[in-house]
DNA sequence: AGGCTCTGCTCAAACGTTTGAGCATACGAA
DNA sequence: TTCGTATGCTCAAACGTTTGAGCAGAGCCT
């Protein structure tokens, strides 16, 4: 038998028992090991799976175990995280958590993240490179212990930075260098070309693009496969409005359009908020979508399928891209994976609804079969209050 | 002058830094104490602004805050939260962050977090009490010092006793035992009166209702409002439909609602969402918007106004409800406040569009006013990719 | 000269873990 | 009997802070 002479460890301070009487002390693994007279330590393994490589008794081990159970017995992550440098939460910064696009992807790397044990921290970097890098830093510093980030994508300086410091980190939707990186994003590139082939095929031959954020991923290699094809399919110039992936870009990019090209007959709208913009435009001005300005947007969201006309969109897998950055960031930081920069980018859909028809028409009269689909129900997903 | 003799605290491991190069060796306390031969103890409380409190010279205060500068000293968090127990951070917890109401609220909340230099961690409860009481278990253990907890709303046990242990929690949204937490929500019962004085106004007779989780404030509060008003107004009962806030709730509802009650004039859609559903099963049945059946939706979504019709709906001021909950929070967090239990109720508009006319007919006559903002531009917002 | 007060710090514990090293005891072998 | 080895733990440092208590020296008063 060993000696059970323990030190009482100092005065244990009752927390406010004393106040409000009922407060219980919170268990660590020094009450669980006051309890059955071991060391912290022998505690630890033996919650730890690690009794065996430290020999510790198998009955031992049981007695722990249930002790631990029976008092609800939740190691503190704080200290453990201190202890070990890893902290079991992952972070996760995106431009506007307000947009439907991340709030879907935020939901489904929230979902990756519970299923895995991790906490999620969030950040919102309000489309700001500065706000990304103060965000980022911040999570650092909380140790937390690999990324998800979908980038502002303008700069990429302090998060290869970050990423070369060894925490694990993936891009999401826009890359920045994403070639020294791993990345998950839509095919920016196929959903351009859909959309050129798709406005060849109709008869248009003067058409504009309405373009987010000039220098992201996204926004150039969507309108540079829109252009590059165009050129190929069609042989005419490609006019460019926009400014940013916002409301007002859209308003205002229409509004240039409209008065600098007058005859277009078809806009490709680079995203869902400035769609909404350039839809207002039209109508203010009497123009009808299809007949007078076929319209195509980047990125489905629920409500395209309801509008008058309802909206042909290149539609996103938007939960696959959230739920792909989580797995690889998992697998990274279960080490199942080295950090290749392997870019996955993820096939989109054409989905063909009422927003576009031949030049000058009110419908589409020839079924095209363009890997399209036909105005599906796309979106179903749970509720709001 | 002092012994300048320190112990050398063992090996201090060098990190990685054997390996990559150039990875510099964490900036701790001891690292300034060790460089201005000071001990950690008088560094902590010169950094802290402690001191005058606990004299420490004011040229020594200087010295240490300029070689922290210097070598960019930043406090460990963890270490940090450890010991004083606080972590800056708080916990937001919504039953759905791909709905663009919470995604709405997180992004408000967020914002307040960055502002007052707290990190957010982000728990979806996927409107399962069980999630949210062990998202919520999580947050506590890792000592987030505030929360802000839109709950599921059916169960409020685990939320009482988590407030009840003295960490500050503000609801927002939906409440449960609101009378015994803070809480901010919409006037939902304002928003149920305006809906049935409008259709009342109009000369609706028999109405339903699309409800969303029984059970839940909002959706009490809106069916109870609109049902006691519709009775004092029309005198009439009211059906009623649904079961969840989600689009196939709103489907089956409205399915339901057809058969039941064929000759309802007018819905009262408790849910943007569900609001979806009702529509798409309208227009399958070829009934037309408003002629055949009126909808006012509660909760107002950009989209909500580019519908062909567009919707009346009631509109929550979503930002105001996260913004005031995080600052409630905060207020807390810093003492300024008791935690009373008080609930703000955020007044609600009924935003008239065109999808409410007199049964019958195609569009309203009569421009009302009851308190209504007719079809105004209420969103614009940022953008998406 | 001795005591008191003030100044400017230092000491060491504490927060709750993890982890490498090491210490008793028991048992089998020589 | 003595050594070697396996067994089953314990010790103590470490992670990076914060904080109550206390100590040495200087200056002043009596």
């Amino acid at each position: 038998m060993k000696s059970s002479i323990r030190p009482e460890p100092s005065r244990k301070r009752q927390g406010a028992s004393s106040a409000s009487g009922r407060a219980r002390a919170r268990v660590t693994l020094e009450t669980l090991a006051r309890r059955l007279d071991l060391a912290p330590a022998t505690v630890s393994r033996a919650l730890n799976g690690q009794g065996a490589r430290y020999r510790i008794a198998p009955g031992t081990v049981r007695r722990v175990l249930e002790l631990a159970r029976k008092l609800g017995y939740r190691p503190n992550p704080l200290a453990r995280a201190l202890r070990t440098h890893t902290s079991h939460s992952i972070g996760l910064v995106v431009p506007d958590i307000g947009n439907p696009f991340f709030a879907e992807i935020a939901s489904s790397v929230a979902d990756a993240a519970r299923k895995n044990g991790y906490v999620l921290l969030l950040g919102d970097s309000q489309d700001s490179t500065d706000l990304e890098r103060d965000t980022l830093g911040t999570m650092a510093e909380r140790n937390v212990d690999g990324l998800v980030v979908c980038p502002v994508g303008l700069e990429s300086k302090h998060i290869c930075t970050l990423a070369r410091s060894g925490r694990p980190l993936v891009l999401a939707d826009r890359g920045v260098a994403p070639n020294q990186l791993p990345c998950v994003t839509a095919d920016h590139a196929q959903g351009g070309r859909l959309a050129a082939q798709l406005l060849a095929r109709l008869g248009h031959r003067r058409v504009g693009i309405i373009q987010g954020l000039p220098g992201t991923l996204p926004n150039e290699e969507r309108r540079q496969a829109f252009e590059s094809a165009w050129k190929q399919l069609v042989g005419q110039p490609v006019a460019v409005a926009g400014h940013a992936f916002s409301y007002e870009s859209g308003v205002e990019a229409a509004e240039d359009l409209l008065r600098r090209f007058p005859d277009l007959t078809a806009w490709f709208v680079l995203c869902n908020v400035s769609a909404r913009g350039a839809v207002e435009v039209l109508r203010r001005h009497g123009r009808n979508i299809p007949r007078d300005v076929s319209l195509i947007v980047f990125d489905d969201q629920p409500f395209s399928e309801l509008l008058e006309p309802s909206w042909t969109v290149i539609q996103q897998p938007v939960r696959d891209i959230g739920r792909r950055a989580a797995e690889r960031l998992f697998d990274l930081l279960r080490n199942r994976a080295k950090p290749t920069p392997t870019w996955e980018r993820l096939s989109v859909r054409l989905v063909l609804r009422e927003s576009v028809a031949p030049p000058g028409q009110s419908r589409i009269i020839e079924p095209t079969s363009l890997g399209t689909v036909r105005g599906s129900k796309a979106h179903a997903s749970r509720g709001t209050v």
